[in-house]
DNA sequence: TCTATAAAAGATAAATTTATCTTTTATAGA
DNA sequence: TCTATAAAAGATAAATTTATCTTTTATAGA
């Protein structure tokens, strides 16, 4: 569906999001931990959150990553697209070379119809949204508690 | 979303679904050429393909594959299932180890939706209804006429 | 039985994704 | 300025998926 980089950066994000309001910042290693996702793996996806302004970064002593307010109004999407592109959410189903309606391959109104949901579900729920159902306890984005 | 290998199989099914009227056998080669898929690699899919019965295998001359009246009436998703397992439809589309309505991620409940829709298309099509269409000339299984 | 044909099986190889490790750059505070 | 710290950048490596090539097996018809 989606590839695990993006997820990683999806939880990634959730946390310092989640953290805003105790205005630290938080280093790879911590993120990682939270997550449970590879340190340096998830080094590397930060790198991308930062140079496209999902998160912000600051190097040196007292550095580490935040989240601003305008970045919590974005959408999920922007993640998926900075990691993955928005190809999932435009390619055929079957595989053919491009998704149309005028050239269907058999299954293109059913599967549009789930790939749709998928974009209005990344497309129509914003950081702080997830981040704010963290902290209020409801979910969660590790595996802890297993 | 699903593998490579399981689009060409849905689309190499489909195909020989939409012979199946002709009463003829089809060869590796024939069925690569048709559904623009590399030949070798069409022949491990055809592999697995016969080897869970979603298609039928004969070898020697005049062998081949075909479909038999059973298989039309199977499912999509018995496919998916062929090819990369049930997992698609039961993950967490954050990547937590096990996707849970007790122990959810803070997307679950929107990616749940496009989640089971996805399903809803592979299961509630037959491979017949495709071939069907296809046959009918309303849509396509492969890119030519770009 | 022999021959030709076509899929099955098995061994590799190439490409992509996931993951790790080392070196460089930026920056705060002493 | 110097030192320590933390991210950025770059070079590899491991794992997985996609793809190819060779050998074996099954089978129809001569
Ligand atoms: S053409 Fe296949 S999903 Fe649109
Ligand atoms: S727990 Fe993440 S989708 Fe269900």
């Amino acid at each position: 569906m989606i590839s695990k980089a993006c997820k990683y950066a999806i939880r990634a994000t959730i946390f310092v999001a989640s953290k805003k309001e105790e205005g630290i910042k938080l280093n790879i290693k911590d993120i990682a931990r939270e997550v449970d996702a590879p340190e340096a793996f998830t080094a590397k996806i930060l790198q991308v959150l930062n140079k496209t302004r999902i998160i912000t970064s600051l190097k040196g002593p007292y550095g580490g990553f935040y989240i601003e307010d305008y970045q919590l109004q974005q959408p999920v999407i922007n993640i998926v697209n900075a990691l993955d592109g928005m190809s999932v959410f435009q390619e055929c189903g079957l595989g053919l070379r491009q998704c149309s309606a005028t050239h269907p391959c058999p299954m293109h109104d059913q599967y549009k119809i789930a790939r749709d949901a998928l974009q209005d579900a990344f497309q129509n729920t914003t950081i702080g949204q997830l981040a704010e159902q963290v902290n209020e306890g409801g979910s969660y984005i590790n595996n802890l508690g297993y």
